[in-house]
RNA sequence: GCGAAAGUGGCGGAAUUGGUAGACGCGCGAGGUUUAGGACCUCGUGGGGGGCUCCCCCGUGCGGGUUCGAGUCCCGCCUUUCGCACCA
């Protein structure tokens, strides 16, 4: 029989909730008691992203968190916006596991009804195509030639993942790179107030390093090479060490960039081809992965240092990226690893320019191993000011002496005045290509005349709705499928009647979910996106929890729209997410596993690493397999687990991510039909700190119920079976003034419950909970009043049994607006405190003293107890620590 | 390779201003209750030791240090997890 009732009364509170629309968010501010507007609380949970290992009990934790939140701020007396929604788009094979993915509602109940959204509907993206006009009368949105991997037998093109050696992931078949038109959205624009703005947000500090590196701002100079015999044509480079110009030895092109065959001599023109054509098929991915060892031709080109006129040769290499910075560098060994690879390999030229601190003196004729690559230290060997720079400068400039910031700033300035150079910014963040070639997306709302000059949709005659057909198969040659639907596609012009054809990509998945948060404000909305009063009240969002796996990509490309919506006049805030929370992972259940070798020979864990074709034996190499072994097969021993029947075989023990394959994956719905939704609401809560990766553990999920079976008895009493049992209370029930003990022990739980709460700590809020129920029951009677605080701190975690408990308790409507309990400080007080009494830092007794008692006195006592006595025995003490209400500590030597 | 976070009982985790380590829960043990129980109740539970209402020693990844006092602060390692990965 189960701890409690839970079925039963879950099942009328969330019909009670349906039917009274208790959560339903107005839109016009409710009014307290006392005639002012309440505070707007905005929280939010990111769209459920569905992916391949289906529903499981991950997808609740964070949704349970905010709706904790969200029901206690209700009883702070804030108005609560806390939508749910779901994005679709994107994923049209997983629609159902989307469906399904908005389920665990059943947890956080159904308190959104009215506020849903579904991006797949022609009245949200209406507005989504509505934003996409804005960025593109603002010149953010542009068309350009991109090279996307493309593969003619599957008839599609290929993300960079999902080629390998340049053949499809799938099948093998062969691909190349293929420049497609594709849109753009030029977030670069923006890549400065992205940064900046990071700086007011509190978000966790991993994820804004991890957007800070993903925009990748770099400071330094382009300098411009000139190209010997080609005098009209220059190569510029992005450098970030100006100060060490005089150490280029060399420069390296991409084998992409666009000078590559003009400076190629005709002797090296077979060997730079090949190369090129190499490391075309190469993916990005290849290329970064396979950087043990540099490879790169030189082009017989030269170019000129502008700093000396040096002479210097002009490589390709594919470590080289074409598309940052300027697809060019200049090549200083002595002082960047890479370069000094490159280098050594290929027996080039290297000088030090910057000598480390310490050794400015030491004359050095050879250059010294390795690159020195950190900014402290004088530069040496960088002198042209005795004579004009061969057709750059009539008077070089000399560095020596200088630090690296001076020099820095000397060069710069130096170019600056040559006309050679000048102080750049560059960063990693490139523009976001926003087409795809399928058709479940959202239409762009763009026409395109006979000369594929795009012209917008006009407002009023959005949406472009997607047409009405049954198959979404790719067609072929890079088109997008709806291209195939001439129907569709042929249009005239609105405004001149013209013939037109409409836009055939489709937006990417991340279009829909970044505006979402503000069409929940205002989802009826036929005029605007929101109504601009109440984005006012709303954003921003004040609370924001989703997973980490969004840091970067939905988390920046939605605060770049919100940026440009606020440059539209559209938003008030600068910044969506006010607090940012990451929700940690949850683990299936620890698993043991011993390994076995081919012939069946077990394998001590110690020895088994991966290999690159699964686990391997790494003494021998040989492939193992991984068996699982039951807990009670298994021992401890040391900080390792052996196997009890043969302890010099390690085992490992873990918990790994749940996934079908593995078999693993806990269902929530199992859980609740067993332990009920409070119970698991309240264990996913008390499994850790919100943001930490946890196992789950189904025995434990028993451990919460079972409190809360005492809950539900402490209250309802010890008979109360059912809820046939009419409205029972539990017999110890009193109208009698609870005692200075029972309002300590309550007051102490309103304490650490608040603070826990607002810290989102609700593992802690929980085990406080816990340690009122344990006190609570061994008293002779409950007062009601007590009982009534500790239902309402309840109710955050478990709602329905605290609804049930409240009407029990003699109320006839629900708890959601009951105010808060609040905590009274005289009550915390008490009369005597436990103190510690150490002899030289050990515990030796613990002495109960009144509150009140004087230093002097608590000594005394402290001295008087005979344990201390005998450890003091013989002792002259030297010192007396005494922290109030603490701990005494007596130092003593001799 | 670089960066960040974290290492506490058999397990999940408490103890974030240095002040009685192990709250709370699981598991385990003993007892009670029950026709029965994967229910409920009570007590115990870091390890070791003793002459066992009590006391002693050891104990928060490892090695040093600061301090009357360190899980907490400092220095140096080790391990794990998660990011980033030629960004000039």
């Amino acid at each position: 029989m189960a701890a409690y009732p839970f079925a039963q009364i879950e099942e009328k509170w969330q019909r009670y909730w349906d039917e009274h629309e208790t959560f339903e968010t107005p839109d016009e501010p409710r009014v307290a008691e006392d005639g002012t507007p309440r505070e707007p609380y905005y929280v939010l949970d990111m769209f459920p992203y569905p992916s391949g290992s289906g529903l499981h009990v991950g997808h609740p934790e964070g949704y349970t968190a905010t709706d904790i939140v969200a029901r206690y701020k209700r009883k702070q007396g804030f108005d609560v916006l806390h939508p749910m929604g779901w994005d679709a788009f994107g994923l049209p094979a997983e629609q159902y596991a989307v469906k399904t993915g908005t389920h665990p509602r059943e947890t956080t109940e159904q308190n959104i009804a009215t506020r849903e959204i579904n991006t797949t509907d022609p009245d949200y993206y209406k507005w989504t195509q509505w934003i996409f006009l804005k960025l593109y009368e603002k010149g953010l949105a542009y068309q350009a030639e991109v090279p996307v991997w493309w593969c003619e037998e599957l008839g599609t093109t290929l993300a960079n993942e999902e080629v390998i050696d340049g053949k499809s992931e799938v099948g093998g078949h062969p691909c190349e790179r293929v420049p497609m038109r594709q849109w753009m959205l030029k977030i670069t624009d923006y890549a400065e107030r992205l940064l900046g703005g990071l700086d007011d947000l509190d978000w966790p500090a991993s994820t804004i390093k991890m957007q800070r590196n993903w925009i990748g701002k770099s400071t330094g100079a382009e300098v411009d090479f000139g190209v010997v015999g080609h005098p009209e044509d220059h190569l510029r480079v992005f450098t970030t060490r100006p100060d060490t110009l005089f150490g280029a030895t060399y420069m390296v092109l991409a084998p992409e960039h666009p000078l590559v065959s003009k400076v190629t001599t005709e002797k090296q023109a077979g060997a730079v081809e090949d190369y090129i054509r190499e490391a075309q098929q190469k993916s990005e991915l290849e290329r970064t992965e396979l950087q043990d060892e540099k490879t790169g031709v030189f082009t017989g080109g030269h170019a000129r240092n502008p700093v000396n006129g040096e002479k210097i040769p002009i490589w390709i290499a594919d470590y080289v990226l074409a598309t940052y910075g300027t697809g060019a560098i200049m090549a200083v060994p002595a002082h960047d690893e890479r370069d000094y690879d490159f280098a050594k390999k290929y027996d080039l030229p290297i000088r030090e320019v910057v000598r480390p601190p310490g050794d400015a003196d030491a004359p050095r004729s050879d250059a010294p191993e390795g690159a020195y690559v950190e900014k402290e230290g004088t530069l040496v060997n960088s002198d042209s000011s005795g004579h004009a720079v061969g057709g750059i400068a009539e008077q070089g400039v000399s560095l020596n002496g200088l630090s690296v910031a001076e020099a820095q700033e000397k060069i710069i300035a130096w170019l600056d005045d040559e006309g050679q150079g000048r102080a750049a910014t560059t960063y990693r963040l490139r523009d976001w290509l926003f087409s795809r070639q399928r058709f479940w997306g959202e239409p762009f709302p763009i026409l395109l005349d006979e000369a594929d000059e795009p012209k917008p949709v006009p407002e009023d005659a959005l949406p472009v709705t997607l047409p009405d057909i049954d198959s979404y198969e790719a067609i072929g040659s890079g088109k997008s499928p709806l291209e195939g639907l001439p129907e569709w596609v042929e249009t005239n012009d609105p405004e001149t009647g013209a013939p037109m054809r409409r836009e055939t990509n489709t937006m990417p998945q991340w279009a829909g979910s970044c505006w979402y948060y503000l069409r929940f404000i205002d989802p009826g909305n036929d005029e605007l996106p929101v109504d601009p009063e109440k984005e006012k009240r709303w954003m921003p969002v004040d609370l924001y929890v989703g997973g980490s796996e969004h840091a970067v990509l939905h988390l920046l490309y939605a605060r770049f729209w919100h940026k440009v919506l606020y440059d539209a006049g559209v938003v008030s805030t600068k910044e969506p997410f006010q607090k940012l929370v990451h929700q940690g992972l949850i683990l299936g259940e620890r698993e043991f596993t011993r390994y076995l070798d081919e012939d069946d020979h077990a394998v001590s864990a110690e020895h088994v690493s991966d290999g690159s074709d699964g686990k391997i034996d790494q003494r021998t190499g040989e492939p193992v397999r991984a068996v699982e072994v039951p807990k009670e097969e298994v021992e401890k021993r040391g900080d390792h687990f052996v196997l009890e029947a043969d302890p010099d075989i390690r085992v490992e023990a873990r918990a790994h991510k749940m996934s079908k394959s593995r078999g693993n994956v806990i269902n929530p719905d199992e859980v609740i039909e067993e332990y009920g939704a409070d119970a698991l609401r309240l264990y996913e809560m008390f499994m850790g700190p919100l943001e930490q990766v946890k196992p789950w553990s189904t025995d434990d999920v028993a451990g919460v119920s079972r409190f809360l079976g005492r809950a539900w008895r402490l209250v309802a009493g010890e008979d109360a079976r059912d809820l046939d049992s009419s409205n029972a209370l539990a017999d110890p029930i009193t109208d009698a003034r609870p005692s200075s003990q029972q309002l300590r022990t309550l007051h102490q739980t309103i304490e650490n419950v608040t603070d826990d709460i607002e810290g989102l700590r609700f593992n802690t809020a929980i085990a406080a909970l816990m340690e009122f129920v344990n006190e609570a029951r061994s008293w002779d009677a409950l007062p009601r009043g007590v009982a009534e605080d500790f239902v309402l701190l309840l109710s955050p975690f478990a709602p329905h049994l605290a609804e049930e408990l409240w009407q029990r308790l003699g109320h006839s409507g629900s708890l959601a607006y009951e105010p808060w309990p609040e905590l009274v400080e005289e009550h915390l007080e008490e009369d005597t405190v436990e103190m510690a009494v150490q002899v030289n830092g050990t515990v030796r007794a613990t002495i109960a003293v009144d509150a009140e008692a004087e230093e002097e006195a608590v000594l005394g006592r402290a001295r008087a107890e005979e344990n201390v006595q005998r450890h003091l025995d013989g002792k002259e003490v030297q010192r007396e620590i005494y922290v109030p209400g603490r701990i005494v500590n007596f130092v003593a030597g001799g």
